[in-house]
DNA sequence: CGCTCGATCTAACCATTGGAAAGATAGTCT
DNA sequence: AGACTATCTTTCCAATGGTTAGATCGAGCG
């Protein structure tokens, strides 16, 4: 009987080193430069081993993916659950992107993943109740959440690309409060949950 | 004497060619798919003469994106011309994504070209100040382009990844002049540009 | 303890890819 | 005609994703 963790066999919880490795990897040089070898090798194991866990590569993002949106959804409801505020709610989502930038960057391609894979769905629908405050949200509320979610989303992508000019100001959160301001929240929502003051 | 297209050596207008093939490559399967082998195949080449035309797999892919920019910043341009509406041009914006899908891939994926090719950037400039409306906005101007910017260009984003509930609709326009009414413009904005009515 | 069994991992192989280099081809210019 | 240059092909190489056969090793069972 192993210590307390699950080292399943020879190497010891591959997998999860794997990922991780596939995460360091991504964060530098983006999914375009993972190459399951160049995972395989940062964790001292042959590409074949890689395969074996995951199937094959798209399987590896997949696993990625579902990490992300797991990880999103929980810092989602946590900045709803301590200020009560939508607008922190984006700023929340710009935040993990920033910080979590290899999760998100391989989240938003799903070209590269198994984008129907079960657990993908589940993660993601965890996701998006977070972002419409409700599972099923009226037209009222699918509308403001669509603005909201593609506003922040918006940001996100036109961030890590460094696509927005330099004048923005180099703190992406800041400018994620700012431009939730200019969100017009309709008064027969307003009452719903809505940010802080004003 | 050629009858009267450039045709410049042995195939004609290759380079052309080769731009066209590698935008319908793109459209059938994303810009993950696209090869330099199946460009070449596509236009009845070989490989190595698209290389030779763009130097490599980025310079093919950089040319997409210039051609990009540049027909968005026209697109943009004959929105605003035509409708004298600031929202008008975030709809404008959308359909582009949706209508050139391939090159909008593209153009917001910088790793995968050369971002910092001086064409890449004058062709970016000139949709910069489409969107904000000058070449060197006010604070005001800017957050506030920021926040149309960002609203639309993550409309597009989730839209073309098929991320939002279905419920939203098939018409990503509709959708794109239906948030771009959430977008509150402060006052001391309101007189220089707007959105028609109201 | 000795054996089998199945999970895990490696070695070797294959087709495809991006890229480089050498050479063939064909317009153009003098 | 002959030289020159742009264009394109053939050929080669290293790296990649994926597959398969086999090695390794832990666990369960007698």
């Amino acid at each position: 009987m192993p210590a307390a963790a699950a080292r399943p066999y020879h190497h010891g919880d591959l997998r999860r080193a794997l990922l991780r490795a596939a995460v360091e990897t991504i964060g530098d040089g983006g999914p375009a430069a993972m190459s399951l070898r160049a995972v395989a090798r940062r964790a001292g194991v042959s590409h074949a081993a890689a395969a074996y866990h995951f199937g094959d590569k798209a399987g590896l993002l997949t696993a990625v993916a579902i990490e992300g949106y797991q990880l999103l959804a929980g810092e989602l409801e946590q900045a709803w659950a301590t200020h009560q505020a939508y607008a922190e709610v984006g700023v929340a989502y710009v935040r993990f992107a920033v910080r979590h930038r290899a999760h998100f960057e391989v989240m938003y391609q799903p070209e590269l993943y198994r984008a129907d894979d079960p657990e993908v769905l589940a993660a993601r629908a965890a996701t998006a109740v977070r972002l419409y405050g409700t599972a099923r949200p009226d037209p009222g509320q699918l509308a403001v959440g669509t603005a909201a979610w593609s506003l922040m989303h918006g940001l996100a992508m036109l961030w890590l690309d460094g696509n927005l000019p330099p004048q923005v100001g180099s703190d992406p959160e800041a400018v994620a409060r700012t431009i939730a301001g200019y969100l017009e929240v309709p008064p027969e929502l307003r009452g719903r949950d809505i940010r802080r003051g004003r």
